[in-house]
DNA sequence: CCCGCGATCTACAGCGCTGTAACGTTCCGC
DNA sequence: GCGGAACGTTACAGCGCTGTAGATCGCGGG
């Protein structure tokens, strides 16, 4: 018996069938006390441990479901990434990240790799491509977390970017603020996170019968605190200095705070400035920022429950499940 | 065949063995080129993917890593899992990602799962506790990343915060600061990384014939921002305000500088600040921190190398890797 | 023309576990 | 006291892949 002890080992040295090791491995009820003892103790004397990947191959299921994301680097999909994980243990689900990062090889290589090592997927895709692709590998189940029309014929996890983008912004325009520059736009493809929360920006200033200074949005390289504050120097040189602007995420919304700190200019007396994802780091910028703050709870609770119940019934109907949001009002946007 | 193709029946199309479809799989240079042919064609019209768990079994080896952090909460443990997920693609493992959160039950759970499940396991331990667990499961190979006294007898990556925080409190002196007040000491356990840290700073103060005032050694209840805020609360309330603060982590330095800024005080002007751990964020701050740059590029590098050196040489001394660290002075501790 | 060798490919026995089917027992309800 | 359900346990055939050992073939040297 060199190596790590079998099943057949305790089997052995407890005196019973292997299957009723497995038995008692896996929880099962109808077992008398006294097999049960000798079980146990013969596994605690060996200090056996399932090998898991056997135990994957027998049950036809792995025990892991993979949790896709853009990037970690975000606080706001770290902090998501935890949601999930907690969430997904009460289900005896392991959790892999992975990163797409918005590469097109990184999707590709996901739906390649992932079926048969996980049971499913949560993605929460960046653009449409990797919608598509996920859509494309129906064998695993998958839930996609994101916008109404993204969906097609997989569960999802919606949350209506351009109601928040809406609201938010009419709190800018009740606060007074007329001039609102945005940024974040990303122009390079359609019906994207950014672009949905443009549109509900948009609409909003529409309803005050204002319309949006096309110089005034500004878009973002990526989602680094860098590219917030490059997109605020830029602002700032264009020499229009608008009376708020909108983020269309949190990170970058902290390099332009920055930004805005550095030249001197007083957030909120001079500009107002509110984004989207309430991550923790949000509270505690300076000034405090005012956000769209999603109910991750929700959002995390929900995926892996679709996900669950997907996997007891593959043939249902798809489901679709909304999670709401609040303004978290802060400094940024409305002290002196 | 229902269900997804299985090597048999690529064997099957392509006219070969299973075997022979095997290690075109995997790369086994002396097919024909003719075969090769067959054997491709029959894998992409079948779309064929490999089952993982099989393979895993077959072989021995899972193609897993775990990377262990506290949390991915702190953006410190999110950028750095970041490198080791992509350093370790580079050897063909997948990492999966845990949270020990410092609970002591999921340490265990860490230990007793993982085996079995991945082929090495890389530990950013928290505490003492964590690493005598992971001394105890010497199945499966470790690489610890932390201090030098953590390491008994298992690789390491090495940072010497003693002298880190000695560089960065000299710093602070040599700025003329002389009321040095820290944030983040955890005294319930010894040997910790706030622990090192806070001892380098003594040395640096004593160095300079100054002793430590006990009344401005603030502990932190965990690593969030809103820990800072409070423990920089603690330290205006308690009446005598130091010219300067050390964080022992970046994130607890942002709650502590949003104090400051809700307070009206000036950072640097009246105080400075400066904390371990160069995360993005940091650079961003208002005022931009000054930390302690580890260089985490390094971290996830050796680790990874450690590891894989490891897997193909068991028996082999255990090896040890120092990484560097620069102080990046930012004006949270320079400007006027 | 035979031998040895490398290139190419195959047969087959596992890897460690679980599901299924089925066995003997005991426990009920009437 | 009997038929049937529930219980406790077992035997065994896979799950899909890989390692090992070995078969086959062509080729150059002796």
């Amino acid at each position: 018996m060199a190596g790590r002890p079998r099943l057949v080992d305790v089997a052995a040295r407890a005196g019973v069938s292997e299957k009723t090791v497995s038995n008692f491995v896996n929880g099962y009820p109808h077992i008398s006390a006294s097999t049960r003892e000798k079980v146990e103790a013969a596994i605690s004397e060996l200090g056996y441990r399932p090998n898991l990947s056997a135990r994957s191959m027998g049950r036809g299921r792995t025990g892991f479901i993979a949790f896709a994301v853009p990037g970690l680097d975000n606080p706001y999909f770290a902090e998501l990434a935890g949601r999930v994980i907690s969430r997904a243990a009460e289900e005896r689900w392991t959790v892999l990240i992975e990163e797409t990062g918005g590469r097109k090889t990184s999707e590709d290589a996901l739906v390649d790799t992932m079926p048969y090592l996980v049971d499913g997927i949560i993605l929460h895709p960046e653009s449409l491509t990797a919608v598509d692709i996920a859509e494309r590998g129906r064998d695993t189940p998958i839930v996609l977390i994101g916008e109404r029309d993204l969906a097609r014929s997989a569960d999802h996890v919606v949350s209506d970017n351009v109601a928040a983008a809406r609201e938010i912004t009419q709190h800018l325009l009740d606060s007074g603020r007329r001039s609102i520059a945005t940024i974040g736009l990303r122009p390079d493809a359609s019906l994207q996170t950014s672009q949905l929360r443009h549109w509900g920006f948009s609409a909003a200033l529409e309803r005050m019968g204002l319309v949006a200074d096309e110089d005034l949005s500004v878009a973002a390289e990526g989602y680094a605190r860098a590219d917030g504050d490059l997109a605020m120097q830029q602002i700032l040189a264009s020499g229009k200095l608008p009376d708020a602007v909108l983020c269309f995420n949190a990170v970058v919304a902290a390099g332009a705070l920055s930004r805005l700190a550095r030249e001197g200019i007083s957030v909120p007396g001079r500009v107002a400035v509110a984004a989207f994802d309430d991550i923790d780091e949000a509270a505690f910028m300076v000034p405090p920022l005012t956000t769209v703050a999603w109910d991750v709870g929700a959002i995390a609770d929900s995926a892996v429950r679709l996900l669950a119940e997907r996997q007891e019934a593959r043939t249902a109907p798809v489901r679709e499940v909304s999670v709401g949001y609040r303004l978290e009002i802060r400094a940024s946007t409305t002290g002196l």
